[in-house]
DNA sequence: GATAGTTTCATACAACTGTTTGAATTGCAA
DNA sequence: TTGCAATTCAAACAGTTGTATGAAACTATC
């Protein structure tokens, strides 16, 4: 077969050009000016544009993909099968907040075109991400199972908002260092991890009457 | 002065074709066919194509500002001078969800406009976005008055967590439903902001020996 | 070393983009 | 009506984009 040469400058340079100026800005012509191949490389190796980006993004993805199954696995091991909810929603936000936070000069290509992918929004990547349901179902089922008394609409709920906080602190981390005049250390990650799932485990665990006692008071207003 | 017929035909045209079809699918042409108007008007009523997305975007977002506003101040007043975290938060996340989310028949183009801004990233609204910082400082300073033991940076994170789940479920609100199978009401937009509410106003309020606790103990291992 | 298959290359293509131009039209004030 | 400014219009412009082509260069097999 090929030597591959060719193909992996042409991911490396589209990778690291993404990361720094976003899908709308990059052409064809600024990748391979980069990579140092001919324009047709492109397409002779991916057979389009999007297919390139599409690459990108899935190689990165079922990295962070595996990783948190792996870290899903190992907490539910260490329970006997019911992981504490605790440890679930660590695997969940972790890898992710891993990959794409930390110190700026840090952070490698690869997590910094996640962190893109995840801010701007292009139809070849949203098409993958809707395939990710499936995914997020293992960790639905594994919440389940740690707290089999919480209904499933609050199981939902809490998943969803654990991601929701992951994934602002990814794509926002600028302005909330911005509002708190740099208060907020963004590149103290485990300490964010430790505060996304502490806010997260309060959501799932805490007394359900007192919470459903608020709710109804204050739609009473 | 003009009779702004054509002016405003452009914006509600194009408020309707980027809430349908987003900001990438949507060229000046499609535009102005849509508007039934000459390609030249835009530039001569509107200076160039971002300007104009400027425009819409600046008018649909002081509204729901000064309604967030509105809010805190109704809720300051009502507590003489210090409003309850709870209403702050609530005024924080309430008019833009109410404003985004609901039976998806009944959304406004304006609304579904919002969304649209909300999950591509255009430049020339990411600009405008930038300035938020100074109307979002208000709301620290109202939450810095209602819970005034708590750390500075503690209120932030509230804060954050609070927009991000607010955003995050106007966002992605799809892909809830779809995991949980339709058993996450989104129509209930009462019932999503009394959530997130009540998820922030624990994570703000919750014993702060405990989270520390649990904080340190998840660090040790 | 000839051959067949793969890969590279320069170049052209075709379509689309936002913007500009200058003339035509309109609307209003004198 | 006349004159002047504001607005509309068709047309063209200038630039960029992703993709296709066909010849050239390379590589490995026999």
């Amino acid at each position: 077969m090929a030597s591959d040469q060719t193909r992996t400058a042409i991911l490396n340079a589209a990778e690291r050009l993404y990361a720094e100026r976003g899908f709308g800005d990059v052409t064809l012509r600024d990748i391979v000016a980069a990579a140092d191949v001919n324009l047709a490389a492109v397409n002779y190796h991916f057979g389009s544009k999007d297919e390139l980006i599409a690459e990108l993004f899935v190689s990165s993805s079922i990295a962070t993909n595996r990783e948190r199954l792996n870290q899903l696995k190992l907490a539910e091991e260490a329970g006997g099968g019911r992981a504490s909810i605790d440890s679930i929603l660590r695997a969940l936000v972790g890898p992710t907040l891993r990959g794409c936070l930390g110190p700026e000069r840090e952070r490698s290509a690869a997590s910094r075109f996640m962190i893109r992918a995840s801010i701007e929004s292009v139809p070849p990547i949203r098409k993958i991400k809707n395939r990710e349901i499936d995914h997020l179902r293992k960790f639905a089922a594994a919440m389940r199972r740690s707290l089999p008394e919480r209904s499933e609409v609050d199981l939902y709920w809490g998943l969803h908002f654990a991601l929701a906080m992951a994934h602002q602190t990814i794509r926002d981390s600028e302005r909330l260092a911005k509002l708190s005049d740099g208060l907020c250390d963004l590149n103290d990650v485990g300490g964010i991890i430790d505060r996304i799932v502490a806010v997260s485990v309060k959501a799932l665990t805490g007394d359900q009457r007192k919470i459903a006692d608020k709710i109804s008071a204050q739609r009473a207003r």
